[in-house]
DNA sequence: GCCAACGTTGGC
DNA sequence: GCCAACGTTGGC
């Protein structure tokens, strides 16, 4: 099992949607660290939301529930998507300036690299937001 | 709207 | 293969 965080412009694609459709797929992955993240994820890996620009909060908890596979709006093999599907909101929302000033979470790739839309979440990262977030998984 | 950080492109 | 120029993202 291992733990993610991807990013989303509201406007573009949100929380909210995905609650709507109760499966997405994730697309629009255009930068190959991002993919490479991408197609690690494993199907029921857990993976926090957060929405950029309006917010800059986590808002919630989604699962992997299709591996990576070809990205249907490109031709070759350079992109990748995956389905998500939504598992529970945050009971309160953790936003960034929070995720910047938690000690324990300064090395958060998000925190580090802000434009990286798919990243890494370890395990203390995972339980420490989720704790700041005042949900139990 | 500005700008820093980062990725990508293309000339050499 | 280097690096300058340019484009994009996203926090502020």
């Amino acid at each position: 099992m291992n733990y993610w965080l991807v990013k989303s412009e509201p406007n573009e694609f949100s929380w909210d949607r995905l609650v709507k459709e109760k499966r997405s797929m994730w697309d629009g992955i255009r930068n190959y660290a991002a993919r490479n993240n991408l197609r690690a994820m494993k199907e029921g890996d857990l993976v926090f939301f957060y929405h950029s620009n309006i917010g800059k909060e986590i808002v919630g908890i989604a699962k992997v529930v299709k591996e990576a596979y070809q990205d249907p709006a490109t031709g070759g093999e350079n992109w990748s998507v995956v389905d998500l599907s939504p598992v529970k909101p945050l009971n309160k929302n953790v936003p960034l300036n929070i995720l910047k000033s938690d000690k324990s979470l300064s090395e958060m790739k998000i925190v580090k690299q802000s434009r990286l839309s798919v990243s890494p979440v370890t395990q203390e990262e995972w339980l420490r937001v989720l704790e700041l977030g005042e949900t139990n998984e």
